[in-house]
DNA sequence: ATTAATGTTCAGAA
DNA sequence: TTTCTGAACATTAA
């Protein structure tokens, strides 16, 4: 499921077939899955965006956001399995939305039509269709990706913002990392990676944290998250996270704790992993790295 | 065949 | 106000 490292990827996976390119438009594709979140409808957007460039493809938090010269920008969700693409689906009858480019002039002098159409495209594909598709005015998009919705970007956190974060909460503190108006871009996945690095416990609670705690998150955080997009993201089991080329991603075989319960630890090679729900999600943690209270003397 | 589990976000309850 | 619970979605494993 993309969290900020999946979406990093999509995001780097897109942007050298859709930045700077003029859009000559947008379509639902014909699948006869249940409707997406589409706002406004697809044929409203492909009228208003014909012939508007995108101007920027960026990463906010877990979203995708395609920026175009007028201001407006559209705002993909993946949410649970949502994808975007440049080539080459997971299936076809899972594809949702197409936006599609003019020839770069360089492709029109070539004359065969299939070499000219490759690259032409970018598609959203989502097997559950929970995902979101929205093109927004300028305002919109400050609204729905503004600090007022989300916090800070996870790898725009400092330890002076993780600091003022938990002194203002009390929380368990993996559920506030998955708190997407505190710090945003962490999920489920990442969340108990980053607590283990830290050898911090899940349930300990924000407001107690020792300030060495707090720099480990810090730390760890972006050690965790960078490490998570060298590596393309996480493919689970179900196999539906693929990167815009439709391949694996490589960090699952470097999880530690994540989906490993009953291993031993990878990092101490004493405690073995255990499984435990908080906020009806699973985390998985080290009994033995991540204490309740910092291991005293040595 | 039925049920539980999956992850994220939001509405609404405590 | 802050924190927590449940619903919604689609698909699959048990």
């Amino acid at each position: 499921m993309p969290e900020l490292p999946e979406v990093e990827t999509m995001v780097r996976g897109i942007r050298p077939v859709a930045e700077g390119r003029v859009i000559e438009t947008v379509r639902a594709c014909p699948c006869a899955c249940r409707p997406l979140t589409v706002s406004p409808s697809v044929a409203l957007m492909a009228r208003q965006v014909r012939g508007r460039t995108i101007v920027e493809v960026r990463r906010r938090a877990k979203r995708v956001v395609l920026r175009l010269d007028d201001g407006r920008a559209f705002v993909i969700e993946p949410r649970m399995t949502g994808l975007m693409l440049v080539a080459d689906p997971p299936d076809p009858e899972h594809l949702r939305i197409e936006w599609r480019f003019e020839p770069l002039p360089s492709a029109r002098r070539r004359g065969s039509s299939d070499a000219a159409s490759a690259g032409n495209a970018i598609w959203f594909w989502d097997r559950r269709g929970l995902g979101t598709v929205r093109l927004l005015d300028a305002n919109e998009v400050q609204e729905l990706l503004g600090e007022g919705r989300l916090g800070p970007d996870a790898l725009e956190m400092t330890v002076a913002r993780w600091g003022e974060l938990f002194s203002g909460v009390d929380r368990p503190v993996k559920v506030a990392l998955l708190d997407q108006r505190l710090v945003a871009g962490i999920g489920n996945l990442y969340a108990s990676e980053i607590l283990h690095r830290a050898r911090v416990h899940p349930e300990s609670r924000t407001g107690r944290l020792s300030g060495a705690m707090v720099e480990r998150i810090a730390e760890s955080t972006r050690v965790i998250l960078e490490e998570a997009i060298r590596y393309e993201g996480s493919t689970l089991g179900d196999g539906t996270y693929r990167n815009a080329l439709n391949q694996d991603g490589g960090y699952q075989n470097a999880h530690r704790v994540y989906d490993r319960a009953g291993e031993v630890c990878p990092t101490c090679g004493d405690g073995v992993i255990e499984r435990i729900v908080q906020a009806q999600r699973s985390t998985f943690f080290c009994g033995a790295c991540q204490r309740k209270r910092e291991r005293s003397g040595g």
